[in-house]
DNA sequence: GCCAACGTTGGC
DNA sequence: GCCAACGTTGGC
């Protein structure tokens, strides 16, 4: 049994919020339409654990914690005309987006605010976490995972 | 390939 | 609402 990797994964609470998850207990994480987080969601290997951070609210941070229980699965929603996800460029033969299958595991007893988040993170996990580009999905180091861990239990 | 214009994210 | 920091698009 290999160790898990972390990763930290972003979704605005009106959209789905760690609650929601709490409810469904397992959830496909799609949606996600940007080359690099798209990218990392292919490096997730089974058992690997994610924090669930609240973006885009107030105050934003991890409420959450989940695991992955699925790979590689086509993002269902690119073919969605309806679907405010659809990708004309996508197509059934070549689709463009895939992703990740999560599983709940619990809510954080303590939520870890972004503020207490930039304290612990080094400069590149903040930049990527913090401001300006699409990427809702980042590593996160496992000595750091496991403070986060700490705080949040 | 360059780059200006535009769109989006997301903290504040 | 503001705006920095991206990513994307499209003309050339």
């Amino acid at each position: 049994m290999t160790e898990p990797n972390y990763w930290l994964m972003k979704s605005e609470p009106d959209a789905y919020s760690i609650d929601t998850l709490k409810k469904d207990g397992v959830t496909l994480w799609d949606g996600i339409r940007n080359y690099q987080a798209r990218n990392f969601m292919r490096r997730m290997s089974l058992g690997d654990k994610v924090f669930f951070y609240h973006s885009n609210c107030k105050p934003p941070g991890i409420v959450g914690f989940m695991e992955v229980i699925d790979l590689n699965i086509i993002d269902p929603t690119q073919f969605q005309k309806e679907s405010k996800y659809y990708d004309p460029k996508s197509s059934q033969e070549e689709p463009r987006w895939d992703c990740v299958k999560v599983k709940y595991l619990f809510k954080a007893n303590k939520f870890l605010s972004l503020t207490e988040l930039k304290i612990l993170f080094n400069e590149e996990e903040l930049l990527l976490v913090k401001k300006g580009n699409r990427l809702s999905i980042i590593p996160i180091k496992k000595e750091i995972a496991k403070l986060i861990l700490e705080k949040i239990k």
